[in-house]
DNA sequence: GCCGTTTTCGGCCCGACTGTTTTCAGTCG
């Protein structure tokens, strides 16, 4: 079993030993340990056999010998008698708002609801109503939350969320009342998908600003209205909080609110070993932990998250790095990395036109390309294989090159266009295109489009072998995924990654919104090893190329720097950095 | 279940909001 499903076991063990009422602290040791092995940079299996397991943070014996266990034989007794003991349906029961473990219990032991059929049956029997601790609203919102997650029941595209914010965070901004104000959550993290929107506003008076945003058009329930938090549900499904602080707390607010979860409570405890208590209100001196007292800082000393972090003995931590993964240790030892700006990037190569299954043509791409004030700008289209988009075949494929030389000759735009393809990797290994052909190319993309189901060897083995040819300067939308809709097919990315260092093959980070693939949580490992990134906004019309955009944050996400992209580089550079195997090869 | 520059036991981040309470538990982020 491989660490992401060894990760979802501990998750399952976590929920059902919170349903079972257990010790909250032990559910929270299974869930740090899932998060753990979902972030693992390391190969699990090297891990077991070198006996470093116990020795990864927040694992310790127990938690070491049920990965190991699970690890081995892909299943543990342990978790098969928390299922026995428990009915199935129970565990759905979590997701609706306002159920946790404990009210959970309750149903099942005093009226037998098991599943969300069963609840819904009871509360529209008005039983729910009629225990202790719960009532007539309880059991309102319990049904209103089972049809809610019936129509909205998932997670956003950060793409999506983002310009959902946007005007709302600008109306904030617009209140003459307000100070300041952000966004925070998964959405300020540019986490791939968002499940709802955060904002901070800093006040004297919250009043008027929580009745703006309540009383804004579009909003289809009011489901929280305090005095400093209040909490709607819009339009198309996301739900988004507003918090309204005093200007002083702002600081502390945004960041308690940006998270993660993970990168919170690492904070908080290197605040307590400081004998400071942090919360979202400020700094405070930690009761009964120091006996000397501590100098707290004055209010006014935190201006900013920079001040924050620099209190507590760190450089500032950008949003996106705050997922716990390190980066208070990085930040302690001044070692985080200058992440890429959206500035840094001169261009992409990864873009469709009306000649496969874009929606521009040539020259409308390039003429937003000029927009956008890039100085390249690479055309791939699809190969032949894939049918579906009115692949190329040689013949149309060479056609185009005639015409984006033509195009760069007559100079009637400033971007300077290579002609490119994306071409299907098959099934066999092969590629979709002769070698003769690829050759009159600036660069070929490689992807796979079919035959997503093969188990993982014969995957990893078809990738690999196409990485083979010369040819290929990029490996693009590496695992396939569709984020919200598709899982990635089966691959072993730690050997792709060290394949495409070997060979000096760049992988795409496709900032197309719904790709963003490879994760952001591989770009660590594949920059260490050397591989370089190139990311593209597979962009099927000219709006398209906006999604560079998306990219950048996944970038950042993955810890990357300038250096570490390669079309960051002027053009002459970049373009050796894509011909370089195949001018190996020649010789 | 994890963890330790006070600790191998006794903590584990912290506060708002809601609904059900008459002083608080559960949930959420």
């Amino acid at each position: 079993m491989d660490s992401k499903a060894i990760a979802e076991a501990l998750e399952e063990i976590a929920l059902l030993l919170e349903i079972k009422g257990e010790n909250p602290f032990k559910v929270r040791a299974y869930q740090t340990a899932a998060r753990t092995l979902e972030n693992l940079e390391e190969d699990l299996g090297v891990l077991i056999d070198e006996g470093r397991l116990s020795a990864v943070k927040g694992i310790g014996s127990a938690l070491t010998q049920k990965i190991e266990e699970l690890h081995r034989t892909g299943s543990l007794d342990y978790l098969d008698e928390l299922r026995a003991s428990m009915a199935p349906g129970l565990m759905q029961l979590l997701e609706i708002p306002g159920l946790g473990g404990k009210k959970v219990k309750v149903l099942h032991d005093k009226l037998g609801v098991d599943s969300i059929e069963s609840l819904r049956r009871a509360c529209e029997a008005g039983d729910v109503a009629k225990l202790a601790g719960f009532g007539e609203k309880t059991q309102a919102k319990l049904l209103q939350g089972i049809a809610n997650r019936e129509a909205y029941g998932k997670r956003h595209l950060w793409w999506d969320a983002f310009a959902v914010a946007e005007p709302i965070l600008e109306g904030l901004r617009g209140l003459p009342e307000v100070v300041r104000a952000e966004h925070a959550g998964s959405l300020r993290r540019r986490l791939e998908t968002v499940g709802d929107l955060d904002f901070i506003a800093a006040a004297e008076e919250a009043e008027p600003v929580m009745e703006w945003f309540t009383s804004r058009p579009g909003i289809l329930e009011v489901t929280a209205r305090g005095s400093t938090k209040s909490s709607i549900r819009l339009e198309g499904g996301l739900q988004a909080d507003l918090r309204v602080v005093p200007p002083a707390q702002f600081p502390f607010a945004l960041h308690h609110f940006t998270g993660s979860k993970d990168h919170n409570v690492a904070l908080r405890q290197r605040a307590l070993a400081r004998g400071l208590s942090l919360s979202e209100w400020g700094l405070s001196p930690a009761e009964g932990r120091e006996k000397r007292p501590v100098k707290v800082p004055p209010p006014g000393d935190v201006q900013t998250e920079e001040d924050l972090f620099r209190l507590l003995g760190l450089t500032h931590i950008p949003p996106e790095l705050r997922e716990g993964m390190g980066e208070i240790e990085a930040a302690e030892a001044n070692d985080l990395p200058e992440l890429l700006r959206a500035e840094d990037l001169r261009g992409a190569i990864h873009n469709h036109t009306t000649a496969s299954d874009g929606r521009n043509t040539l020259e409308e791409m390039a003429a937003a390309a000029d927009e956008l004030g890039w100085d390249y700008l690479g055309i791939a289209d699809h190969s032949k294989a894939s049918f579906q988009a009115n692949g190329l075949d040689e013949k149309r494929l060479l056609r185009q090159v005639a015409a984006i030389r033509e195009l760069n000759e007559a100079g009637t735009h400033r971007v300077r266009i290579l002609a490119g393809v994306e071409c299907d990797l098959l099934s066999d290994g092969s590629l979709d295109l002769s070698d003769e052909v690829l050759g009159e190319l600036d660069y070929v993309v490689l992807s796979i489009h079919s035959g997503f189901s093969m188990d993982e060897a014969a995957m990893t083995r078809r990738v690999l072998q196409g990485l083979e040819n010369p040819h290929v300067s990029l490996l693009g939308h590496p695992t396939g995924r569709l984020l919200l809709q598709r899982e990635s097919y089966r691959l072993d990315v730690p050997a792709v990654i060290e394949a495409a260092a070997e060979r000096g093959v760049a992988l795409e980070l496709n900032a197309n919104p719904r790709r963003l693939d490879l994760d952001w949580r591989w770009w660590r490992t594949a920059a260490s090893k050397g591989v370089k990134c190139c990311i593209c906004p597979d962009a099927h019309h000219a709006a398209g190329l906006a999604y560079l955009e998306a990219g950048v944050g996944m970038a950042r996400k993955g810890w990357l720097r300038a250096a570490d992209v390669l079309n960051t580089r002027p053009l002459p550079e970049f373009l050796e950095h894509l011909q370089a195997r195949r001018k190996r090869a020649r010789w």
